[in-house]
DNA sequence: TCTGGGGTCCTAGGACCC
DNA sequence: TCTGGGGTCCTAGGACCC
């Protein structure tokens, strides 16, 4: 059996775990630029708060309910997360983490009920965090039953098991809630009156294949039982990684530009580093606010190549810099730009150059010193110079919580 | 006034190889 | 009359996830 553990409004829980003043009330906390609504409490989806929509669209709801709103704080999420994973990895011995808010459990030892609920109290003795787990069969029918813990459950478990139990949970499960299908599939399934994921798995597979592709397949037999998603306890190396950000103030500044580009790129730089591969390319894009109807629209997007694949902080940010000075229009006012650094290779798989000019050897040992100063002292300690020092394309975070677990000058006093 | 920031996988088609 | 059979790599576009 597979667990999938969810915690519950993970980020706006997050919040309410230090500030017991919260508990009980409408709490939400916004996307970066303090834009959208990217997570609510059960109070606040209640009083008919949507997921994602723009918080002026919502100020009144937000005045009329008092509900508190937060700025998203990542330092505070992404630590409280590794600390809900740490107790998973105690408990159980094969974890997969999916997302800041999810992990599946190996539960092939045990599935019992009491264990699975020991788990979930031990997550919430310890961290503060509500969680929901749902135990099943396979991934596909686990996210299921978490659904279900979390709609109808008393004690956020629900065991997912039986041919006729789960026949019957998949007669009454939306099929656009599940797994894999996303807005285009729903529509297109239920133009054909297929509406619960009973009549999902009931279509015929050649159907499915080739309108949803082998993973429409794959899904549907997930639903029978059959095992098509392996846990994938490994992380994986990932292809693309990528920086970007809207500006809190629009720029047309090249000079600006600049700074923020090369922050970006050196953001890629150091997370290539960190999981110790190289990247082959890296694309830079500049977008104007395409919410603005008055402005001409320029959506400007460029990949220049490397040589050698580097993850060498003073090479990426120069590559981007340069890719930038192609595409920058003057007059033109940007709302969002970033940078991509993509088809990375493990540290040692790199193929060299035999005209490489750059040593190699000594840059390594400087972004290693670099990279420990900055770890000990704080991102950005030691920079690039071009991506200066003002950011005034910074975010805005108008209600920023303190970061309770990561800065010793917020930790909570008792009075 | 104001609208997020990351990722992955699959497929079809084109270009090329022998 | 009749025009093969086996590959790879790359890219764009479309779908999905959190």
């Amino acid at each position: 059996m597979i667990g999938l553990l969810d915690c519950n409004n993970f980020y706006a829980s997050c919040e309410r775990a230090f500030n017991p003043l919260l508990k009980n009330v409408p709490v939400i906390v916004l996307s970066n630029n303090d834009g959208c609504v990217i997570a609510r409490s059960n109070e606040a989806k209640s009083v008919g708060i949507k997921m994602g929509i723009p918080a002026f669209k919502v100020k009144d709801l937000i005045e009329k309910n008092h509900v508190h709103v937060f700025s998203s704080n990542y330092a505070l999420y992404g630590d409280m997360s590794e600390r809900v994973m740490n107790i998973l990895r105690s408990e159980v011995e094969n974890v997969e983490v999916y997302s800041i808010d999810e992990a599946f459990l190996d539960l092939s030892e045990f599935a019992d009920r009491d264990r699975v609920k020991s788990i979930r109290e031990k997550v919430l003795k310890w961290t503060n965090l509500p969680v929901s787990i749902g135990v099943a069969a396979t991934k596909s029918l686990s996210k299921v039953a978490n659904q279900i813990a979390k709609k109808s459950s008393v004690d956020g478990i629900y065991i997912l098991e039986g041919d006729k139990d789960i026949t019957k949970a998949l007669k009454h499960f939306p099929v656009a809630d599940l797994w894999g299908i996303g807005r285009r599939y729903a529509r297109k399934l239920k133009g054909l009156k297929i509406n619960t994921a009973l009549e999902f798995r009931n279509l015929n597979e050649n159907w499915v294949r080739k309108n949803m592709s082998v993973n429409g397949v794959r899904l549907q037999k997930e639903l029978k039982g059959e095992k098509c998603f392996d846990l994938e306890i490994m992380s994986q190396r990932k292809k693309n990684i990528c920086t970007s950000r809207s500006f809190g103030k629009e720029i047309q500044s090249y000079t600006r530009l600049v700074e923020a580009l090369s922050s970006f790129a050196s953001s890629c730089a150091m997370k290539l580093r960190l999981q110790k591969s190289c990247c082959s390319n890296i694309s830079v894009f500049i977008l104007t606010n395409p919410h603005n109807s008055n402005i001409e629209q320029q959506h400007s997007y460029l990949t220049l190549q490397f040589d050698t694949p580097t993850s060498d902080s003073m090479e990426i940010v120069k590559m981007a810099v340069k890719g930038l000075k192609m595409i920058y229009k003057k007059g033109v006012t940007y709302k969002k730009a970033g940078v991509i650094v993509g088809n990375t290779t493990p540290n040692n798989q790199v193929q060299m150059s035999l005209f490489d000019k750059i040593k190699r050897n000594k840059r390594k040992r400087l972004m290693n010193s670099v990279d420990k100063i900055n770890t000990l002292m704080g991102r950005n300690t030691v920079r690039i110079a071009s991506q200066g020092y003002g950011r005034k394309w910074k975010l805005r975070q108008e209600r920023l919580s303190p970061c309770y677990t990561t800065c010793f000058s917020d930790i909570l006093k008792a009075v």
